[in-house]
DNA sequence: TATTGGCACTCTTATACTATAAGTGCTAAT
DNA sequence: ATTAGCACTTATAGTATAAGAGTGCCAATA
């Protein structure tokens, strides 16, 4: 004989109360300590029956014989999209936040908010860099070096400065090199870095022989300054030292292939680029990342925007058993007030 | 009665090889290896009366009654100081070396130079950035952003450029900017940027009268584009998560420390200022670096310099029990192979 | 039929005891 | 001055034991 249902109300209310339980004290839940926790009024027996249940359906899970029961991935994930009451922010911490990305300068905007995300939530804080073909052209300068190496400096909306020393085939004059500066910035000035690349391959195929010479060189120029790979994509990163105080990560093997992969980047920076596509908050939890290091680890991240456009994202990175109902609306608005604090300068 | 002479020849031989079977195994070292390991066929027993002599010394420590010995700091330091018989580098490393350093693009010679130390030694390497008062000023340009807001650009001797904004006290058009920057640079091109700020200050004093608008319009740019504080000192570590493999520094309060001092770097930039005043290769052992997070600790380093003056640090960060004999000469020979590259630029 | 008390069972953790091995310090002999 | 010999100390590993926590299941209950 089939049970009627193995997942009730009533059952849900024992994950969620078990697993906040968990997240609070970090020890395997028993029955008893479930018991006198709900007000359901159940008697332990019945609580280890329906325990036994949420073990079956894969959402809990015992360490061994005589002790309580611990979430799975799985678990946590019913709870998150489920059962989770978000606790709203604390005022004092949203003002704290709210100024000091205001009031700091610039293109630290960036550096704050990761720094705010560590302090914060005692784990590891994460913002990526602005995607590249996101940002648009401010403004270009050539400057020359030495005979045939030009220095050139890129202005994107931002305000955040780029520069590559570039190699010309043959020597520019200082005033050649303003010229072409000039040419540029009245051909391809407010595109997107991506597509003024675009641009710029097209009009040295197609516009050839419309272009006097100057033109051409400084849309040659422009061709090597918009190279693919002059700017990798890259983030920052806090806290990292906060991940070394939790027990779930205090194997060494562990914590060192996750700090590996923290100075590596590219498996991070693959995970946060799963997170561009969604466009409010993102988790991934334990071994949903697809990747070992992060096995022990959750991440809780947001997208942050320039002009209504998705450019990055921010979030954190702790274990497993972290307060989900304080981090999720922490990360949601930090990810806000960082974009209104790029959208004002 | 007085012992004649507790530190003899025999006495040091004996702390050598003691010091190198520990290096090499990691285990405290007892009489009977010791005897069998030198080649002065002494008997146990008389070694044991040699270990006290040094335990008495404060060169060598004892964890408890029935274990080996182990060197102290001072064991170490008598060690590296007298004892060391280096070992030349490996020839086929020295050329991987060379040709890496040389063949790497421009100013990602410090970092490749970072990642070499810490890959050919399996622990962190570290090189600070240069010495901003050491840097020349070669070329410098300011860009108009918006009303009263220029982004200021300035390439160095080394070819590495650093960029501000600042906050000008009434609009510039382009032009005027332009002006000034072709003041600035005929005026103080060459010199180190701490003696340009200094200049800067001078002229503003003393030479306001000899000055027009536009030259004033111009120190005055300069004065806030030179301002302190505008570069901070930095390095470049690689490798940290080596560290995180040797016993000694297994104890996860200790390893948050030393993490947390690579992070907020004071400590670190401080130790390796003073590494910057001698001219060779300076090593701190253990506590005597003065910062807890270093106890288990060494570090080598080593000069570089460009146009013959030293314009940074190098170095090697591992466990006291490192392979000194062969770490110290690569360090020395990195640094100077560093030096090398950055002057050929 | 759902809930519960009771109970045997499993597994972890702590403690104590034991034996073993490593290495010392000291003394007396060489 | 060196060494053999020996008593002594301490870490480490293994084993036994007891206590405690929590389970699963069965039979009683409401």
């Amino acid at each position: 004989m089939v049970k009627r249902q193995l997942l009730n109300e009533r059952s849900l209310q024992l994950l969620k109360s078990l697993i906040e339980r968990y997240i609070s004290d970090g020890q395997p839940v028993g029955s008893r300590v479930l018991s006198k926790d709900t007000d359901l009024n159940l008697s332990p027996a019945t609580i280890r029956n329906v325990m036994a249940d949420l073990e079956d359906l894969g959402l809990i899970h015992s360490p061994h014989t005589s002790a309580g029961r611990v979430p799975t991935v799985s678990g946590y994930r019913l709870f998150v999209d489920t059962l989770l009451t978000v606790k709203p922010l604390d005022s004092q911490e949203l003002t704290r936040l709210h100024a000091t990305l205001m009031t700091d300068g610039n293109h630290n905007a960036i550096n704050t908010a990761s720094r705010l995300l560590s302090e914060l939530t005692q784990m590891a804080g994460v913002v990526t860099l602005p995607k590249r073909e996101l940002v648009f052209l401010r403004h270009i300068e050539f400057l020359p070096l030495s005979n045939t190496r030009v220095l050139v400096i890129v202005v994107t909306n931002e305000q955040e400065v780029h520069n590559k020393i570039i190699n010309t085939s043959k020597p520019f004059s200082a005033a050649e090199l303003q010229q072409a500066s000039n040419f540029i910035n009245s051909q391809y000035a407010g595109r997107s870095l991506g597509s003024v690349r675009e641009a710029v391959l097209k009009d040295l195929q197609d516009d050839r022989e419309r272009m006097n010479q100057g033109m051409l060189d400084a849309v040659n120029m422009a061709q090597l300054a918009f190279a693919e790979n002059s700017e990798q994509d890259d983030y920052v990163l806090s806290g990292e030292t906060n991940l070394m105080g939790f027990s779930e990560l205090s194997n060494m093997e562990k914590l060192k292939s996750l700090f590996e992969a923290f100075s590596q980047k590219q498996s991070v920076l693959h995970l946060l680029d799963q997170c561009m596509k969604a466009d409010g908050v993102q988790i991934f939890i334990g071994e949903e990342s697809g990747y070992k290091a992060f096995d022990q680890c959750s991440l809780v991240t947001a997208p942050y925007t320039v002009s209504d456009e998705i450019v990055g994202v921010l979030g954190v990175i702790g274990p497993t058993r972290m307060a989900y109902e304080k981090i999720i609306p922490f990360v949601d608005v930090t990810a806000k007030l960082l974009s209104a604090a790029l959208n004002t300068k």
